[in-house]
DNA sequence: TGTTGAATTGTTATAACGTATCATTTAGGA
DNA sequence: TCCTAAATGATACGTTATAACAATTCAACA
């Protein structure tokens, strides 16, 4: 968890295609390097996560597939992006129940998002902020913060110390 | 947003039933104050929530006000719901789609969550967290921190220059 | 090269979460 | 008392997510 400079993306204009291509380039090496299976639908959903370059339900996923024949049912969306998620190349935005690209694949990092309220536009920062971090990431995307959340997920002691289950 | 001293509960033992009911005279004085109708459906609610103490889907919620006859329909737990988060007597939980009493209701303050994801069980910390805080919070109530989400809600320069809706 | 076990995908069905809409009731001010 | 806005009741529906099991694909290995 570095404290890696500050790219936030989403509200700006870049090159698209580029971008695109670059992150497709990335996750396959990635996926070689850890012997992960980029398979067809996988490799698919992640580029149209890339293409759309914001946040985006399963079900607008699956219906991209379904276009183009390539899975009929939710859990076909819903298991690419698991995948994808899983294997630090997209991000599950919870505020929206929707997924992004991660920006900064590779990169071992903690994902802050910039959700805007109307657009639902996702700007991606790099680092767990301070506040005055976030502040920072948030002003130079010309953004306006209403609302912050912090989730951290994990065990608590009598989880950790009991077999699983028996603390709900 | 002050830098307020960490007070995680939520993994803790305390004296519930006087947490109970202080949370509820406060709520009780807060909704005075603002000129709030704290009806008997949102005070039940409230009071469902604090006796839990621990997040709860929206459909408990309504189990218990089925049983006792104060609503029969998601809605009227929606609402309620709504009613609490909106006058910060209550979080939303998006990690878990779920609702769990504020720990520090008439304190301005942006929630972090620590989320078993065994028991799910919700300790709320009291400021935005630099890396440390938020650490140091976990420690503090022997939790292990797998993943921390970060979400900022708000609006992009676009979509406040453009009438609403014309950026998405 | 044929076998085999694990991972992935296909498919059906259903669970869980959330909201739009409109009718009805309630509370409080003119 | 009458009027209005807020809150609630009720129906129906939309959206998000998963359980369960069958079929297929893949890579490792005998
Ligand atoms: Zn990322
Ligand atoms: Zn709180
Ligand atoms: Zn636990
Ligand atoms: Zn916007």
């Amino acid at each position: 968890m570095p404290d890696a400079p500050l790219e936030p993306l989403g509200f700006e204009r870049h090159d698209h295609k580029h971008c695109v291509s670059d992150a497709m380039a990335t996750a396959e090496a990635r996926c070689a390097d850890a012997g992960l299976r980029f398979t067809p639908v996988r490799r698919r959903v992640l580029e149209i996560l890339l293409e759309e370059h914001q946040a985006m339900g399963a079900y607008d996923v699956l219906s991209r597939l379904q276009a183009e024949g390539l899975g009929a049912q939710p859990p076909a969306a819903y298991r690419a992006l698991d995948f994808l998620v899983a294997n630090g190349l997209a991000h599950r935005v919870e505020r929206l129940n929707a997924f992004v690209a991660c920006a900064h694949p590779g990169e071992d990092h903690i994902p802050a998002f910039l959700i805007c309220r109307d657009c639902n536009r996702v700007a991606e920062t790099v680092t767990l902020p301070s506040r005055d971090v976030l502040i920072e990431a948030a002003r130079a995307c010309d953004f306006e913060i209403d609302k912050v959340l912090v989730e951290a997920e994990g065990r608590c002691g009598p989880c950790r110390d009991a077999p699983a289950g028996s603390g709900a």
